[in-house]
DNA sequence: TTGAAAGCGCTAACAT
DNA sequence: ATGTTAGCGCTTTCAA
């Protein structure tokens, strides 16, 4: 006879062990399979029986083993959630109004499904939590050619991504549509008489980066338009107010400032008002955001939602499908941005 | 000879069953025993048995199944994580940089020690969740009798939450000091000439809400002021716009504003500004806040912060070694907040 | 130095 | 209607 660890592992020395199946039944003096289908409802038991065990389990303050269970069923339900960008801080996303979103969403979304979700740091890799039992993963905005992707793709576990990672077995992707999504944020700025759009970007190989980068030059090169293009060094107010500074500032003033890095729609227009600019007067402005203060501000912001909440409620139900049914059925799908329009980006007539 | 469920769980139909020690064993020539320690580094085997086990691992893609793993070791290094207040809206909390901060410092402090965090809805109970080998739950900002708390306590699951549980066995907490907070910031707000302090705060049963409520009570009562109260109705920029401006068009017009709701600090400006004060010239502004933007405003707004990432690492701290050692040692901490004097409440000279 | 076997706590196939 | 037993995949004791 062999001596496990402790019962109940190495866990807190004067916490009595805990209560077990096999417990409840010789308590009730009856079998484990009699307790288990009593508190499972399956089997057929005599109702007597089946309400001995139950209340003898609860009076003996049962709690099924969740790994136990977990092992015998070959299923942790359990999904790992990491994101590309912000690798260099691997904790601020969230401070992201759409990682915010986007992060809350997945995790209600998995729930619903009886997934719960783990947070793992931006940017890490596979080998750092390779003893979680994840049935899959999640990478939201993976930088261009992520290591985890690779990691994760040759470990064999499903991978939950956007569309970079089309084609490759095992993954699966949710994606935003950015070249429909910068045409109509173009179009819609062209109509209230743009002319000379700036663009702020993040410097980041998010796949949405770079087609938004690709959709606007398009865009400009077939009308013949200047592209004007300002990176933000990095995420964070500070760089992405200096990059708005910086587009504002050009020689040639720009008549509406598209704005893409993450920045508070307030400080956009205090941005715009320090250097002279009226919005919308001589200013259209529209901001990839979901960050809600853009409707408080004056006037209100126009804001471009990427629609993290439908995202993840996609992207859920993809890995669901993919989970429970097999790896048929389609291994992407397209989610169509949303362009919310305030006064900020409509010019007076 | 019974047949379990499909070897791997009811997986992929497609996908290959997964590699296990025993094949790795087979395919090797050696045990299971052998190959289990030459990949653990443990026990006494010649370096090219050892060698061989793991390159035969290797070669076969064999990875460790964790939930096995985590019976055998009786430890699931998971961790719960529940916040008590937005009941109402359970996924909105990240949406606040206060909570984002914490829940990120939660996450990476407990990663550092080698325990990943499990996303629960907000306001959601046990038995929601009760299928998740969590070995604790931190319960952050229960609100006034939360049931999370009843519950966890209930079935003997270590619980890490705020003051409010102290005592309680299984309960250990970290907490800010809502007293000191509120008289160091209303004595700074004093010494700046402010007389008329206005105190906007959300109508939450949080014990910092609470304590916060008292204080500025307790502090207005011993020196003859009137306590000037707003109560946001709820939680989003709407409703605390409301209550600001609600507070701002007061009979008697405030010359302090201390916005403990939570409000991005440039609508707090706006606000002000759209009733014609003057910030700092005719009314200050402290706001309790970890947003970001409270530096970028014009003028820069102070904020008293409530140090997330200071509460998470003395809150994992706490939680390790209640599990790692057993239940000794102190089982609360009081971590001290800060006031970020900036030009919204200095009153020009 | 290596291997056989027990057992973590549970569920389900099978026998009674 | 209820119980016996095997086995999920792993680590560890103990024997060889």
């Amino acid at each position: 006879m062999t001596s496990a660890p402790q019962r109940g592992g190495h866990t807190l020395r004067t916490a009595p062990p805990r209560v077990r199946l096999v417990d409840v039944a010789r308590e009730a003096g009856l079998s484990k399979t009699t307790v288990s289908a009593a508190l499972n409802g399956t089997g057929r038991l005599s109702p007597a029986v089946r309400e001995k065990a139950r209340e003898t389990a609860r009076r003996m303050g049962y709690r099924p083993n969740a790994t136990a269970r977990q092992l015998r069923s070959g299923r942790a339900r359990l999904i790992g959630y990491v994101v590309g960008e912000f690798a260099g801080t691997p904790w601020t996303y969230l401070e992201s109004p759409y990682f915010a979103q986007l992060t809350s969403a997945t995790a209600a979304a998995a729930l619903k499904r009886g997934y719960a979700l783990v947070m793992l740091p931006a940017g890490s890799l596979h080998s750092e939590w390779a003893d979680l039992p994840l049935e899959a993963v999640i990478v939201a905005d993976p930088v261009a050619d992520d290591g985890v992707v690779e990691d994760l793709l040759a470990a064999r576990i499903p991978v939950f991504s956007d569309g970079s990672v089309d084609g490759r077995p095992g993954a699966h992707w949710v994606d935003v549509d950015a070249e429909e999504a910068v045409r109509g944020t173009l179009e819609h700025l062209g109509s209230q008489g743009a002319r000379r759009t700036a663009l702020v970007l993040p410097d980041s190989t998010t796949r949405f980066h770079r087609g938004v980068l690709a959709a606007y030059r398009g865009w400009c090169a077939a009308r013949g338009h200047t592209a004007r293009v300002t990176f933000a060094a990095d995420a964070g107010n500070g760089p992405v107010v200096r990059a708005v500074d910086s587009a504002l500032t050009a020689a040639e003033r720009p008549d509406a400032l598209f704005v893409v890095a993450e920045l508070s729609p307030p400080l956009v227009l205090e941005a715009a008002r320090r250097h002279g600019y009226d919005v919308p007067g001589d200013l259209l402005v529209v901001c990839v955001s979901e960050d809600g203060t853009a409707e408080h501000t004056e006037p209100p912001v126009s804001t471009l939602s990427l629609q993290p909440r439908e995202v993840a409620e996609a992207g859920i139900e993809l890995l669901v499908a993919a989970l429970e049914n097999g790896d048929e059925g389609p291994s992407g799908v397209l989610v169509p941005t949303r362009l919310l329009v305030r006064e900020s980006s409509r010019r007076p007539s």
